[in-house]
DNA sequence: GCCCGCATGTAAGCCGTTACATGATTAA
DNA sequence: TTAATCATGTAACGGCTTACATGCGGGC
């Protein structure tokens, strides 16, 4: 139910056809935030237009048809940025794989830990830069789409790194007291 | 997918019914990682079962099951926790929120985001006193579960609260050199 | 004796994903 | 003329949610 919000939120962008929705659901959106591909774009654009939600603003070559917001659209979607959200069933593998590191033993858990640590420090290289600008305004007088988003992100994989960074002390710690090396015939680095 | 080796993550920790699993869901994993009912436990374990990942392990009153994990369970838990994630459809609500701030007006955009750093503080509150005490070693030398989880709550929960405070800051940015306080919606040039 | 909590499942329908399917335009 | 990209959809399948359905045991 969250995709014709997505969608809502991207006409308002501008118009757009659903190739083009596609295409920006590929990106910082998809990859972060959320992802569709055009088998579910093409049939809930149908049934935003029977809604009133939407609605055409031109068509173009190779049969190409653009889709702008309505008043009905826009107010929709404030509408649902603006309710306080209630308990829609959580689905976050990510953290449910978090969750889970206690059933591991320490030295496969110390590796899936490293692997985030990585993770994050590559998320963080690629947005670093893009943040270090300074706050850029798009015409209209609106921050960019996406910008604040971009700043969440890099403060997330922050966390994320100093947590990892934490929970490698936390397993090291651990491993001391009880088992100095019995196990593991190298100690770790 | 990720429902089976929540099931096998649960009763590695040892042997527990289909009611004591969807317990399980209702604390801290179900409201942070990933949410089940019963009327998907049940079946799902059936499946387990068959598939040899785990095994009935005794029966007690009232037709009580306890269920335990086998080594092929463990193994495939083990296997899923260390393969690379690879691009599972990205679906994170909250932040889909976020992304689409920017067709909020600022003023909207502001009510949304002291929202949110008054729910940062408040997760944090709830997470903080419970991360004050020193590292908690469960018997058989490993680390409790969730708590690691618990570690990356608090830590994501702060960045989050310092997000809200920047991007608020981003809209005053916005704001002053316009018109700071009483406008309309579409006042653009 | 009655109610609450323990304990387990099934059936129908919705939603989303994967795979199938087609055609136009443009650049090499 | 051939390949890549633009552009739009449908069909089958599987997972999840909602609602339906049943019964025992212990405390008050």
């Amino acid at each position: 139910m969250a995709l014709r919000y997505a969608l809502l939120g991207l006409l308002s962008e501008g118009p757009a056809s659903g190739y083009d929705l596609a295409k920006a659901f590929e990106g910082e959106l998809g990859s972060h935030a959320w992802q569709a591909g055009y088998n579910r774009i093409y049939p809930e654009l149908a049934r935003l237009t029977e809604e009133g939600l939407i609605e055409p603003a031109g068509e173009g070559v190779r049969g190409r048809r653009a889709y702008g917001v309505t008043e009905a659209g826009r107010a929709e979607l404030r509408a649902w940025l603006l309710a306080p959200r209630k308990g829609g069933a959580v689905r976050n593998e990510p953290v449910l794989r978090l969750f889970l590191l206690s059933a591991l033993d320490p030295e496969d858990a110390r590796t899936v830990l490293r692997e985030i640590a990585a993770n994050s420090e590559r998320q963080l290289a690629e947005l670093g830069p893009a943040m270090a600008v300074d706050t850029p305004v798009s015409p209209g007088g609106r921050l960019p789409f996406g910008w604040l988003a971009a700043g969440y992100g890099l403060r997330q994989y922050r966390a994320a790194h100093d947590w990892a960074t934490w929970a490698l002390g936390e397993l090291d710690k651990l491993g001391e007291p009880d088992k100095p090396g019995r196990r593991h015939p190298e100690a770790d680095s």
